[in-house]
DNA sequence: TTGTATGCGTTATCAT
DNA sequence: ATGATAACGCATACAA
């Protein structure tokens, strides 16, 4: 007789044990099972001991779907992030892993690609009751149309929601961001204490929040110093792709004895730029740049930078977020919402006197 | 009289409606609802726009976890990859996240941290019904250990796996690699048409399979154009961490014309120990790494590489699990795997003659 | 055309 | 000590 019972196969390969299987194995009910595996007093030693060895010999695991349904809480995290191949995400993204996962939480990621309606799908699809709560930054679409409606009927259905870094203050959430406006005031304070004088800031579009918050720091440090501020030492670069033609032209135009760039890689194309146009780094022009990442170590000269901690952001932001995920909210009680500054750190290497 | 009534609260704020809240307000049945909503000829034309349009005004959204429940599909893909921040695994993830994202898939992604323990603790978590199918690239602990148990248990299971470029020959699954062997086979070739003679392997412990396969080509190269093949010219570093003192020795010892190194971190210091040593580039010693990242680019000089086209590779490895997750395997049928072979590309840059 | 019943896998409540 | 039942939200085979 040939062996193929469903009984064989769907034990021996596929298909997961389920209570089910077991109580008719062990011919008691689902219930003791199921209160067996949970040792609870309820059931015989002898039964519970039947039950865990059965369950153990043909490894039974719990379904986590059943019980997200039943408890209406998944254990996972939605977290929505602009671009994932990028050294600042990617760190903050680590620190939120790690954290969720030494909470028992999954993390689902999903990239908005710096694009407003793929944003907005991706949280619609996590909304539909695959996550207990979001993490975010806003897509650059998203800060420019500044339409926010998303985030409201997130939060207005009770789903938690984190933003970190691009935030906005038209939604009420917990939010982490670092002290922007701070440390470039430091930054450049620091340009200007070297003997720097005529200090350029490369930046993008205001509607960053983040860019805006460092032009703010960079102008008041002008301010404080009786350096006048002028508009024509601000060169806006597009986020994504480079303008090489740009930053040449702004160059050559422009005498400028130092540089304030708002990311890494603006930092590094600067660089070659200054370089390529025959100044010394840092003995011509000095140049610090945002976002502490391989190529801010690696580049010759080594870049000072801020480090923005990303790891720590995220590992705040998850508890931020799982806080939220597990607390209660009392019927009348009012929610109460935090905004945590991180501290930038100014890393000095090579590019600074 | 104040405004506290169940109905206001749960619908104004909080609380996601359901077929049944639809059903009650309604008046008709649930499956009614259901029916209607999926545009059901059985359902009267009067019915399906009431309800319809009941499920518009109270944005009604059918719950994931309930579909999942049913379907036994979760539409979320596991992904497993040693570590995130990391340029190689960053491009292959947004690989697979785009592709899997077009087909309407969700991507749940665990760090193994290049850690044993947290690879079986992750695919354990995400196994018990999370997602429907796996993706990941193995961790340095895993391959030393050389023990894929968990893997064996999963595709026991009938949960579909697909491998990429940490792979091994253990685990019967489909996998996507790129051509180490004859790719690092090209590189030293160019090395070597370019004058070359006393080329450098500068490399990860061997238990890394893309390692061994590298060396592999890096060797026939050599035996190729009868250059001896001298074990002193390899240099194994950890892949964690950095090992300039040995580096150091390493070209202090052996007097070298051309290196190629495994990934870009390697290639970035091996380059500046080289230029430290008072060396030049590439006129006394060419360099060509694997990885095509922003250090490869923005080096000075900047660096010969391989392009691995990680993001196809993420591609390519989410569309074949998409693919075995979606075809039934019938009753008697073998299941049949394939690995998938990417072309890797030399990308010329100034670190090379 | 509409509704009832059943099941997905689990847990909790309430019998027995 | 054990089991039946309902419920989570949805879909569907099968009545009516």
């Amino acid at each position: 007789m040939i062996c193929s019972s469903d009984n064989q196969k769907s034990s021996i390969l596929k298909r997961k044990t389920t209570l089910k299987d077991i109580a008719r194995e062990l011919d008691v009910s689902i219930s003791t099972v199921s209160k067996a595996l949970k040792n609870s007093e309820e059931i015989s030693t002898d039964t519970k001991e039947k039950v865990q060895a059965f369950a153990k010999l043909y490894n039974y695991r719990p379904n986590n779907i059943a019980i997200s349904l039943k408890n209406k809480r998944t254990r996972n995290i939605g977290v929505i992030i602009p671009d994932i191949v990028h050294h600042f995400f990617t760190t903050v993204f680590r620190g939120i892993e790690k954290y969720a996962n030494s909470r028992g939480y999954n993390v689902i990621i999903c990239v908005s690609d710096e694009s407003f309606d793929k944003e907005v799908i991706n949280m619609e699809m996590l909304a539909n009751g695959s996550i207990d709560g979001f993490i975010m930054s806003l897509s650059a679409e998203t800060q420019q149309k500044n339409d926010f409606n998303h985030l409201k009927e997130v939060t207005e259905q009770g789903i938690p929601l984190v933003l970190f870094d691009r935030v906005t203050d038209e939604i009420e959430c917990d939010k982490v961001i670092i002290n922007d406006k701070e440390i470039a005031y430091a930054a450049v304070k620091k340009l200007i204490d070297s003997g720097k004088r005529k200090i350029a800031l490369v930046t993008t579009d205001s509607y960053f929040n983040v860019s805006k918050r460092r032009a703010e720091g960079y102008k008041a440090a002008l301010a404080d110093n009786e350096i006048p501020f002028d508009e024509k030492h601000v060169l806006t670069l597009p986020y994504r792709g480079i303008a090489k033609t740009k930053i040449e032209h702004f160059f050559n135009e422009n005498v400028i004895d130092a540089v304030l760039c708002v990311n890494e890689v603006f930092a590094i194309h600067c660089m070659g730029m200054i370089q390529k146009l025959g100044m010394k780094i840092p003995e011509d022009v000095s140049i610090i740049g945002f976002t502490d990442g391989l190529l801010s170590r690696y580049s010759v000269p080594s870049l000072t930078t801020v480090a923005q901690h990303g790891e720590r952001m995220g590992a705040i932001a998850a508890q931020m977020l799982i806080e939220k995920v597990e607390t209660e909210i009392q019927e009348n009680e009012e929610e109460t919402y935090r905004t945590e500054i991180i501290e930038a750190t100014l890393i000095e290497r090579e590019s600074t006197i």
